[in-house]
DNA sequence: CTATAATTGAAAATGATTTTCATTAACAGC
DNA sequence: GCTGTTAATGAAAATCATTTTCAATTATAG
């Protein structure tokens, strides 16, 4: 399902939040990249949309909206956090570009669940929760990159 | 391959490094744990080995260790950080108890594998590196739920 | 339109990690 | 074994992201 951000405020009023001008700046910045964006990035693009928001209130809708599911927060390779923007509920699995922070969200196709189960009947674990992330480079960044090296052979 | 105390010593020596006090007992603590520490927890564990140690040197040595191969960096549901040692090289993957840390190692089966591929043929990404941490309840810790749920039964 | 309670921004506090710098100690060469 | 060199150390201070506090603001029910 694609989240808009009527669906962000009928949820946020469906649970008895507001829907404040701060929320619907930063809800605006999360959907309309496809970035992995930290506090601060989206702090500043929001700032351009509503100039009073403040970085407090920028993390605090960030804890919520990521509470209710609706954001994601997702790892670099150093462990330094950022978000972006979720389908509720359904996918969970997240491919990073490390040159420009693209994200996309994929399903685990089954091969997760698999390997789940291997490794609970392996450990004697039960598995409560998993969290994958991949990096690579996006088709975009990787054209960037071999033009430059073209550039660079001159 | 096992990681000893011996072996770390020796890639130490081998890239230059010294082989000091403080190194040896930050590697003890890592070593005969096989769980998720901090950088705290380690410092608390070694200095009652190495009483001079400080945080600040643990820290480093934490650097140093994951940047050699034989110490990963594991990440809470949270995000914060803590350490385990790790057979250089081979395995990349980890299953952590979220009760008491403890910490197993695997390697993917192949199936991830098969999802990066997957992934790169439908998204146009090169995928360059990824991350899979899987949180679970080890059985010790399933037991003492277990036992802990009986009692507030009576 | 008004009352009220949630939400906000700014400043201060926190907590983890990093930097700085003078002191210490590992170890190569004797 | 000593000794000099230089990497490594510990303590204190600095930094940086995040959280808390609190008085002022504002969304929304009535």
């Amino acid at each position: 399902m694609e989240l808009t951000e009527q669906e962000v405020a009928r949820r946020l009023r469906e649970r008895g939040y507001r829907v404040t001008s701060s929320r619907r700046a930063v809800v605006h910045v999360l959907l309309r990249s496809a970035h992995r964006l930290t506090p601060q990035e989206i702090y500043e693009q929001a700032k351009a949309e509503d100039s009073k928001i403040g970085l407090v209130t920028v993390y605090r809708t960030l804890d919520l909206l990521t509470e209710m599911g609706l954001v994601k927060r997702l790892h670099g390779r150093e462990g330094c956090h950022g978000y972006a923007a979720s389908a509720p509920g359904e996918h969970r699995h997240y491919l990073v570009c490390t040159e420009c922070g693209a994200v996309v969200e994929f399903d685990g196709y089954g091969e997760i669940e698999n390997l789940l189960k291997k490794l609970e009947a392996e450990t004697g674990f039960v598995v409560t929760d998993h969290w994958l992330q991949v990096f690579g480079l996006c088709p975009a960044c990787r054209l960037k990159r071999r033009e430059g090296a073209r550039e660079s052979e001159r």
